[in-house]
DNA sequence: TCACAAAATGAAAATGATTATCATTTCCAA
DNA sequence: TTGGAAATGATAATCATTTTCATTTTGTGA
């Protein structure tokens, strides 16, 4: 019962090695392109089928970006947040210790279970 | 400078009266179907446009609903972050003081200024 | 090895929210 | 009143995502 890891095929496999090398953190889009610029010939359907599969069984994160496109990260990887330029776009990885001791306590205040979060910081970097 | 509530029109103060009415959150397309209920003719069109200089005037929150699409809502003028349920779309207002210093710390970590941060918890509630 | 059904694939069309265009209407100051 | 700016809304364009469906691949039993 639970997680059917047997049903993982090709695509899923693909998908998961892109995720991890990337950091874990892009949209269905920006995957197929990064596949497609390696030579493989994988359609945009593929990946969508494959990046719900893997929602499916928990395997992956489904976040959404600030415009409403859906983003995917591997679970479990240690995830951080962003600092990003309001100017120049440069974007900082930062650590989010704090965010998420915050959202496990208000979670938990409220009675929410299952919980994710999502963080940002944006502002003028020195250089702009 | 600030906030130019003058340019507030009647689009706009239509759009906030619909909102206080219904409460919780809506969507666009939502909002439109409700006002064309009520007998008034305006556009979709107009209710972006309206909704969207809400959300730049920071009188209304844009949130956004499991599958993406963008959700409105009035907001108080104290700055406050959300909880929202992934199920039945509930939304409690929380204290964010945590994130507040975490902001301010990485901020000045690495040189920024002028900023702002966005921060939301989302999970199932108690009741789902 | 062969045949064949089930699963996987991807091109192309459909969908649905959001945004851009642009001609028309409303508003307001001179 | 009038001329121009702002507002409006129908329509078309975008863009991510989903569906459809015909084709290919895969695995399995004979």
């Amino acid at each position: 019962m639970g997680i059917s890891t047997q049903t993982m095929n090709k695509s899923d496999i693909k998908l998961i090695a892109v995720l991890e090398r990337t950091g874990g953190f892009a949209s269905a889009q920006e995957l197929h392109q990064i596949l497609r610029r390696e030579g493989d010939g994988i359609g945009l359907t593929t990946v969508y089928r494959a990046l719900q599969s893997l929602v499916d069984d928990k395997i992956v994160d489904l976040l959404r970006r600030e415009d409403g496109e859906a983003i995917y990260r591997l679970c479990g990887d240690t995830h951080h947040h962003h600092l990003v330029c309001k100017s120049c776009g440069d974007t900082v990885e930062i650590e989010g210790g704090a965010i998420e001791k915050w959202a496990k306590t208000m979670a938990e205040e409220f009675g929410f279970r299952d919980v994710g979060h999502t963080a940002e910081i944006f502002g003028i970097c020195s250089k702009c």
